[in-house]
DNA sequence: AGCAGAGTGTAACCTTTGTTACTGAACGAA
DNA sequence: TTCGTTCAGTAACAAAGGTTACACTCTGCT
């Protein structure tokens, strides 16, 4: 394990703050579709991303969902670590966009870091700092885009995190996703077909235009 | 200044740690209108507030805005924050609603006292989380409410952190808050005047339904 | 009083997005 | 192969929100 701790947060955390995380820290895998958050509420740990991508949406009290945004290795949920802060329940839904390695710190080691090692600190407020930022983003892309700039972004951003212009999704999915209804994203998708920037197929959508 | 300080931030502070905040901070005072962003993103500073109330705004590149949340005494701002200890360009606006007293800590001291007060620690904690969650309800209230229900709410808050059922503002400055047109928000104003909720006058609104 | 500018009310119309309904194609299981 | 289910395409219509245009009313200034 040290190694894939190595690899991906060496140039973050000093070498003695890797073998704590190492000696308390376990280590988990996570299949595609699958959700981290129940981990991360009941245990009350704080993951770090190892390998594969995760999307953060948000949920509200009628089951209504939206994409906040994806993340990838060498990050940690913010939101989850905000929460194992605060003690609250979650407010977000975390899902592993792929087949995902994560390494769960317990939260007590949190604070004890905090004052032990300047590289925890420096990685806790960069990663909130980070989670925010992309709140942000996302905030513009639904105040300041039209439907079909959020669908296509989306695509290109699924894309990204799959490392694979072609993505495995139906049109039921992006719409759950986008907030609206499956008539309108295939209506969408149509059109940016017609324009050359995507090829549709049943369940993956090849995009053309990176 | 100590009285102030001991006023708002006594009980989440250390004695030793307002008495720092005492001798190294400087005091300001924002009238009404005024932004506070220069400040913070010029002289490099951490503004804790201390009283009045600071509307957050969103800005994209072409000048549309988006109101995201109040802030009231006690709180800091950790977008501010988040830019000084990335040493980034803010990407938000921040407008005194009402008259605005704020203390000035300069950024060297915040990893200094995060090192030695647990309570500063905390705060600093806290208030990411706190502006985070403030993040996601703009973004809940943004995709998951219609216009004449965010319109309300809006109002509904305006209120609430100038502590009065009647709010100076007109329809336009309404519309460059919520992100749309002023005609949208006569419309929706008519509306909810004639359902009972509000008062129109010139200038003003009245709140009757808080 | 007369005037200019800011603020508001309202109608008519357009675009975007959401909804309902129905179609057929693709796929997997029996 | 047949049948049921999931997925996608499309039309017709409804609703929300954005745009343009114009009228009228305050308010402050000269």
């Amino acid at each position: 394990m040290i190694n894939e701790l190595k690899e991906n947060y060496g140039y973050l955390f000093e070498d003695s703050l890797l073998m704590e995380i190492n000696s308390v820290g376990t280590f988990k895998e996570i299949p595609e579709g699958f959700q981290l958050i129940d981990i991360g509420n009941y245990i009350k740990s704080m993951p770090l991303l190892v390998s594969g991508a995760v999307k953060i949406l948000r949920e509200d009290d009628k089951g209504d969902e939206l994409l906040l945004y994806f993340i990838e290795r060498g990050d940690t949920c913010a939101m989850t670590l905000s929460c194992c802060m605060g003690q609250k329940k979650s407010e977000i839904r975390a899902v592993a966009e792929t087949p995902t390695k994560l390494i769960m710190i317990p939260i007590e080691k949190m604070g004890e870091w905090m004052g032990k090692y300047k590289s925890w600190q420096n990685f806790i407020l960069q990663s909130y700092h980070d989670r925010m930022t992309e709140l942000l983003e996302a905030i513009d892309t639904i105040a300041f885009l039209k439907m079909d700039e959020r669908l296509f972004k989306y695509l290109k951003d699924k894309a990204m995190v799959n490392h694979n212009d072609v993505i495995q999704v139906t049109h039921q999915e992006i719409a759950f996703d986008l907030h609206t209804s499956r008539v309108v994203i295939s209506r969408l998708l149509k059109t940016l077909e017609n324009e050359g920037k995507i090829k549709l197929h049943r369940n993956s959508i090849k995009i053309l235009d990176i």
